[in-house]
DNA sequence: TCCATCCGTTAGTTGACTCTTACGTTAGAG
DNA sequence: CTCTAACGTAAGAGTCAACTAACGGATGGA
């Protein structure tokens, strides 16, 4: 999980993300729509493979990269229980805070 | 977002979000938890907070800190719509491609 | 007022990250 | 085999992030 979090923190490679979530581009056309040079792409597009964002396929000389929305499971699941056990502790301390409120000071 | 992202990509902070999920907690308590300085602590929190994850309150010379998980919101959104378009582009690929393999190879 | 407690902030160091330039590798054309 | 196209990789520079040690501010009790 920590690196798919490391990876998408970055704005680029979330941009790159978002280029190869509709179909495949090669690398050198990712590196096109950038203005940073083809290594830094290349270097990036590296970082997201390791987190397992993306997906490699060689045709001849050209690489073909593909997102791959699977990686992003853990981090949703992650969010998602966050966000379930705050909102219910969050519910508990409204709720133990009303009954405080009605017996100290009912309804004013 | 990009905040939120950088924040929790770090391991201690995730740590930290998580034990202020449950409910409030003093930054000392909270430092108390790691193997590292106090100071350390609270530069996390200060991160945590400017990303809008924390929520501060003082009593007296103390800071009771809270997990704001509507700070997520923004997050969870990008990851289910990127989650939604990636699978239904691949749903497409998958379809496009078995079209192609019915034309050229129909079933073997 | 004086002192202790609870924290945040600053300065400085170390390590990680991002970029560029230069080079190496592989596949296909001629 | 030679040349080119399309990439990745390595080395180095500049920047950013995380930590420690030292200090400062505010609150509350004696």
């Amino acid at each position: 999980m920590e690196a798919v979090l490391k990876a998408i923190a970055e704005p680029r490679r979330r941009e790159i993300l978002r280029l190869v979530s509709g179909g495949e581009l090669t690398a050198g056309e990712i590196a096109a729509r950038f203005d940073v040079t083809r290594p830094a792409i290349s270097q990036h597009l590296t970082v997201l493979r390791n987190a397992g964002l993306l997906q490699e396929r060689r045709e001849g000389t050209r690489r073909l990269y593909r997102a791959r929305p699977e990686a992003f499971g853990e981090v949703r699941a992650y969010l998602e229980s966050f966000w379930d056990e705050s909102l219910l502790a969050l519910k508990n301390a409204v709720e133990s805070d009303e009954r405080r409120t009605i017996r100290g000071n009912p309804r004013n």
